[in-house]
DNA sequence: AATGAATGAGCATTCATTCAT
DNA sequence: AATGAATGAATGCTCATTCAT
């Protein structure tokens, strides 16, 4: 009579014991023993579920991606302009409820510190950055053209936007006096339409190299 | 005559070690061994001179602080516009040398997620960011009064700053590939250049300071 | 009808899965979780046919000692003469084939460290040495009486053999290099010819306690 | 005022330690908590003075294999003929006194089960048996010279003389009642003293090459 | 009989801190 | 001031054994 596995059970609450774990003291301070009480597990069973305490970090790196996709996603369901899809995005990052909990945004700053030293942990914390980054690109391209404007360098103020929302992450989590997590959406709004506006106006003919940019 | 007392430059020459060992290989494993090796020193003589490991990195926050501070200062000598001050100010945070090494921006970035954690080391590094906002507010002011716009938001637009400021150090050193160090003081120039432009101009008021230097 | 027990099938399953195990890595290295993945069994399902790892071992080493007998019974089957059959018992302990299998002998070398530190495996192992030596010096003691020499020190000669083949095991599960398995067979015929033709012959008269200090 | 190092004294006070907790329990349960009791030292110290527990391992078998060469230089020291010296050298690795202690056979048995399954032991394992091996190859040559018998097999004489003494020692740990430890010189005396005396005379000229081939 | 999750003691190793010299 | 050994409480991880299903 086989029994019915509960793993994949077990590994989202050993996830999400991380998460919180990390949001309370930082991943070095996420002992095995920290998780598994989060998760009101023994601890010897973390390690039956996991080979290692750095692969739920991974995982749990990929549920808070897989999770922020979902968010926008569904934020985005239903917007039509360029414009509101931008701000669906900005809000599916920056705004309350239920993503954009101070336990996540803590344990995200966390990671990002681990990134700086741990190879492994670098290497997808980069390929979700990038990942982002390629997301807000999109949606900045597609803004300025609805606006007329050159896309040129929609690349570089995606990766400006995704160094405010990171450092704004930092601040609310490390200097919470001076950045309140609500006002940061407010700032990345601002932040990218400055920059939209700014851009100058794309060029009419197909050939621009004819004439860049130059007007009189 | 007795032997001099050489205490302040061991400390110092632990704090630099510390910061050296940090930028290696994060907070957790800058053990005091480490520290010890990077200072050519005895492991035991490090608590000689610190009570413990964390008296250490307070030492160090305020080193780099104070670093800053002065690097600014030279930068910021001699320069007569707001706008020449403001951009002294980026250069002396982002630009390349020796206050823009990487060692010292990974290990901030370190000291910024143990901030996220360590109560004293919170309150010291929410002391200095405000102090950093405190002075790009200032510098941000300046700048839009020069160009007779109100001043208003100045607290806002340098908490904006300082927030990509830190993100651009995270990115820099978890996601090297994204965001190349030299690359940031543009970006910020932009930004701020941007926010700057995007504000209104001040009531004609009867302040005089509000046409300090207005052009037609 | 109730459903036949499958027990004695689970258990020689268990125990051959010991076997291919310890060879593979040592008896530190088999744990239950390896053996029952060799067995293709779930790992709750070995404590449920034995009460501990130990009793596994105690089994594969009767197991072990059974096929050792078996393999010589057929190998001396109708074998004549007294060289013959000590040829045989060499062959069955040490030649290549599926009783000379490298697995096993490296099993058998750690079943031997076992014996040196656990009481119960001493106990056994001991025996089966015993067992060893009684049938070798009987193979012995009758090739003696066949060449017409004294068989009184047919016992040392045994253990004398013993102690080789068992060396010959370790060297060339532990030292690969220096100690080829076939080579052993051959080294062990010659020694115990060597220790055979240097015995003294024996006293004609059948009995010996009549003329014990003959000298010609 | 530097401190006298006694880094020295404490490895080998650790190695000592290690040799007995093998001997007691075999290397697996000489944990590092044991191996510190017996030196009567804090466990934590143990990783001060090593890198791990394997480093240890590979120091107290460096130690081994000097102790035995110098216990075979002190015996064959005055020593004339060829026979003295190869007796000599079976006293050395199997007669009573200091160097044969019970501890420190049981504990070589231990490592060669090791060595079986880890291969940097292995490795030190098997350079230690090839050492023996020379050694004793030469010894066995010089025998056979001695004797004008040819010196073709002493390689292989002295692989089986090496073979002997392993199982010696194991039979001697683990099969306690039927391999008396002081009987083991007695028997490989007699062992390589019956293989020489099998061996052919030696060729009759100076130049084997010359004729290789010679038939009286 | 069978399953596979659960338990908890034990392991090697690390490290801030202390201390005799 | 300085040295470097000493201490002992973690930590991540392993594993024989148990147990609900």
């Amino acid at each position: 009579m086989p029994r019915q596995s509960n793993t994949e059970e077990r590994r989202a609450a050993i996830v999400k014991a991380l998460l919180a774990a990390i949001g309370e003291h930082g991943y070095a301070k996420a002992t095995v023993q920290v998780i598994a009480r989060h998760a009101g597990l023994a601890p010897g069973l973390i390690h039956y579920h996991f080979g290692s305490k750095g692969e739920i970090l991974v995982e749990l790196m990929k549920t808070m991606s897989e999770f922020a996709a979902a968010r926008y996603a569904e934020l985005a369901r239903g917007t039509a302009t360029p414009e509101k899809k931008l701000l669906a995005y900005l809000h599916s990052r920056l705004g309350k409820g239920d993503g954009g909990n101070p336990e996540a945004v803590s344990a995200w700053v966390m990671i990002g510190a681990e990134a700086v030293r741990d190879t492994e942990v670098r290497a997808l914390f980069s390929a979700i950055i990038a990942d982002e980054i390629a997301l807000a690109r999109a949606l900045i391209a597609d803004c300025l053209a609805a606006r007329g404007k050159r896309t040129r360098r929609a690349e570089e103020l995606a990766v400006a936007l995704l160094a405010f929302m990171e450092g704004a992450f930092q601040l609310s989590s490390a200097a919470r006096e001076v950045m309140p997590v609500g006002y940061a959406a407010t700032m990345a709004q601002q932040l990218i339409e400055r920059f939209i506006a700014a851009e100058p106006e794309a060029a009419l003919a197909p050939l621009p190299k004819a004439r860049p940019a130059r007007k009189p």
